[in-house]
DNA sequence: CTCCTTATATCCGAAGTGGATATAACCATC
DNA sequence: GATGGTTATATCCACTTCGGATATAAGGAG
């Protein structure tokens, strides 16, 4: 598999954190909601794939917190840099031509 | 990532075969084209990937032919089996879910 | 305090990937 | 009927990624 090499789970990511779910136990929660359950990240998965992403510049951690939250310092906050932002377009866009595609062949209803 | 989950690989195949293209080299080309050539499976990949699919229950080969292609021998045939067809549903219903996500987030235009 | 939830981090065995290599049938053309 | 390019399937190896377990600890409710 080819292109600018996304995997699921990174691609999940970088729509949580379009979403504006800024951290990583928020992206968890937002890919579990999304997907009425069917797809989970585990703690491995979710945080080797943030650090993943921050290496190939595509996230970026932040240094402020959530103003509307209460104070928690555990939370680490996560946005996409201009790269990560058009990885994902080019993701969203192949996504829905293959849903598309899905929608000709009947699988939509 | 959890359930009868789909690698990536896995649902270009069944949504390959979805849209009628019945053997190995035709689902390659048309990965290839439908994503403009930025995913693209490998012999491995897809070879590979057909044959867990079939050793899931979701694909099964047949033994006809393409009666409006010219006879070759070297082609193997395959199908959705009904579990299949449900899995591609549901991983298409996930799939638009997730692009209405990304349309939200104004990842696409 | 105690206990449950939230939150991040790391480790390990298992699964999946990419690309190279191999083999061979098909087809055009010289 | 030899030659060479394309189509087609198969397998191997090193590498990446995954899922789940385990660890640690802060936050919040009782």
């Amino acid at each position: 598999m080819v292109s600018i090499m996304l995997t699921a789970a990174g691609f999940h990511v970088l729509l949580a954190l379009a979403g504006g779910h800024g951290h990583g136990y928020a992206i968890m929660r937002f890919v579990d909601e999304i997907s009425d359950g069917a797809v989970r990240l585990g703690p491995g998965t979710l945080y080797r794939t943030i650090s993943r992403l921050v290496a190939d510049g595509l996230v970026e951690e932040i240094e402020g917190e959530d103003p509307a939250a209460p104070h928690d310092a555990r939370r680490r906050y996560y946005r996409l840099t201009p790269q990560g932002v058009d990885a994902a377009r080019a993701e969203s866009a192949l996504m829905a031509r293959m849903v598309e595609a899905a929608r000709e062949a009947g699988l939509i209803t």
